[in-house]
This record gives structure tokens, sequence and C-alpha cells, in this order.
DNA sequence: CCTACCGATCGGTAGG
DNA sequence: CCTACCGATCGGTAGG
């Protein structure tokens, strides 16, 4: 994290829980582990934080809502299907590589979350795929795309975009925008080089 | 699974921790879990099994060694770069979709083995990484592919296969060899339709 | 394979 | 923010 000054107490506890969460899992993170990590006692947490899982909430509908709302700017935008595919991978990418920890949480921890709150998430999370599998449709319907599995293609875009935080550094060469538009680039037109006559079958 | 006939003790209380593992995470389930879910008392599980962490490594350490198993095997065959690239996605794609809840474990769970198990397995990850790295560093050198920074395609088609677990069923219209056909079409020519004249900016 | 149990650790609270 | 503590649950063992 860039800036640690100017947090409250309560946000300092939130990233620490959230680096731990990443760390060693949801489950196997103890308050008395998260205590250690912001030099206190286990017990004086709860004079900022309701409970473990609130903390978990937190971050998992966080990111969510982040997430959520660049696709609807990205739907309400007048690009083309396939720039707003384009687009939706670079915003999709830029939003887990400005908190590589937070995104690991969300995507690895919302199992732990009970029960009103795992089926709000869960929500958020079939209404995200299925308006990205819209775009893709949009795509194959202007003619852009290869007939395919719409769904399928969905899926294999998204477990990439999902995957970022396990090989993303950030004090890499390349910064998030130019992630994304890589990102963007060889998932849209592959890794092959294009040749100048070609059939696209096999 | 197919075939829960014939399985010793032992196999019975593997694959049910598989499931559970995958279901509620390594650390989240208890061995009363797994117990009850075997019909039988939490103590009576340890004349099979010497502890909880033993049935995780039995999990990891299989999976990592049928991947790297399929990788030597492709590595030593005379396929085309490209060919080979082909040849281990399905392999990878195959081995995932043979146990989608063993390939959960695998993936999500390694982080709590404990020390001289984890450098192991970090080792073997590593070394599968980089042989793929090197795969698409001869396909470059073939001038097959776009030349791009290897290690990021690399991830970015290891992200998209280790995603699989999370969407495939088994019951889909796919098998496993054409689920990975499928895959290695897309990410190797990408999802967009190729043009007659077109060069390979914007 | 069960009963009965161990010490350790957990999330969380009361009272200051 | 700490001390002192609660009941619950954990992985694992002994003895049958």
């Amino acid at each position: 994290m860039l800036v640690k000054d100017n947090l409250t107490r309560k946000e300092r506890i939130e990233l620490k829980a959230t680096e731990l969460f990443r760390e060693k899992g949801y489950a196997a993170t103890s308050m008395r582990d998260l205590a250690a990590k912001l030099g206190m006692e286990a017990g004086s947490i709860y004079s900022h934080v309701r409970s473990k899982e609130e903390i978990l909430q937190k971050i998992c509908f966080r990111m969510a809502n982040e997430f959520s709302e660049k696709l609807t700017e990205v739907e309400n935008s007048n690009l083309s299907p396939i720039g707003k595919l384009k687009r939706i991978i670079i915003e999709h990418t830029k939003v887990i590589t400005k908190d590589i920890s937070a995104s690991a949480v969300f995507w690895n921890e919302w199992k732990h979350l009970s029960k009103p709150f795992i089926d709000d998430f869960q929500l958020m999370k079939n209404t995200y795929e299925e308006k990205f599998i819209d775009i893709i449709d949009q795509s194959v319907k202007s003619k852009d795309f290869k007939k395919t599995d719409n769904k399928f293609t969905a899926m294999l875009i998204l477990s990439a975009l999902n995957g970022i935080h396990q090989w993303y550094k950030p004090e890499g060469p390349m910064n998030p925008e130019e992630v994304g538009e890589q990102l963007a680039e060889l998932l849209i037109g592959g890794i092959k080089k294009k040749l100048k006559h070609n059939n696209s079958k096999h």
C-alpha cells in the first residue's frame, strides 16, 4: 500500500486484515494474529469492529461494487460492442491492480460469508457474469467475433482477469492501464501472429 | 465422481475430504465435519490417516505430479512449438476436468501445507511455470507468435486454465478434450474474427 | 470403529 | 486500549 499514514484506526485494521486474509486465508487468520500485526491485544480490536466477519463483508462488497460500477459505466457508453469489451477488460484490470490483496480476498474468501450476505454476494456475482456474457453476445451479433459458446468465452476472459492478482507485481514495467491493454489485445486478438491469407480453421 | 464403490476406507476418506476442502476450504473443514460425511466418529478417521494435513498433501502432490508428467510428455514430443502449446492446454484441461474438486483444492488450499512440504510444492509450481514459459519462448522464436512479454502470456494462459474448475460442469455438452481444444483455439487464435487484410495493431 | 478425553486455541465480552 | 475471562470447538490420542 502506498499511503499508510492518515488512516483511521478502523482503516488500519481493515488494511492489515486484508493482507492477512490474503496470506493465510480468512478461516486460518485469528483475531490474535491480526492484533499482533497491529501491535495491540485481540480484545481491543472489538472497539472498532463488530466481528471478524464484518471485516470480510466490507472487503467483499467494496470490491463487488467497484466491479459493477465500472461495468455499468461501460455498458452505458456509446462504444462499439468490441470497444466495450476492450474497455471492460481494462477497467476490470485497473480495479484488481489497485488493490491486489483485496482482490485476492474478494475472489478466494467470499465463501466464508454467512447466510444473508453470501446470497447477496452471489447475486452480484451472477449479475456481473450475465452482463459480461451480454457484451460478448453483442459482439458476436455485430459480426466482430467468431460464433462460439458465449458463456464459455466469458468465463475464459473472467478467469484470466481474476488470475491477475496471483502474478501482478506493482513494481513491474507495466502500469495497470498497460496491463489491461495487453490483456485485451491477447484475449481479443489471440497470441498467434496473423498471416495474410488464413482461414480461421486449424 | 463416477465410481464410489470398490474404494478402500482410506480412499473414501480422501474423496470426501477433497469435496469438503473444496466447499468450505481446508482450514474451515473440521475432522468432525469429515467424520459426519463418512458416517463415523472423528477419532476413527485416525485409524486410516495420520493427520488432516496428510490428506491435503496427498491431494496437492497427486495433482502437481499429474500436471508435470503431462508437461514432460509434451516437451519430449516432436510437435512444433505451437503444437506443443495447443497440446499442453488440452492435457492441462483434461487433468482439471477429470477431478474438479481435487483441482480446486490443489489450486486454492496448498498454502496450508506446512514447512518442508510447502517448499517442495512451490518448487514444482515454479518449475511448471518456467517450462510453460519456455514453450511460449519457442513459439515466439519460430515466428508463430507475436513478440510479447512471454511470462505475461504464460500467466494469462495458466490463469485461464486454472479457472476452469470454477465453471466447468461435467454434465455440459463438451467433453474434456473438446473444452481443451476450444480453449486452445480461443487463446491462441483470439476471439476476434480474422479479416482478410488486417494489421495486428489497434 | 467408539468413548472419553487432552491441551490449545478460537471469537468474542465485561469491566475498567 | 488492556486484563481476565467465557463457552465452544479444534486436531489428535489412549484404551478398548
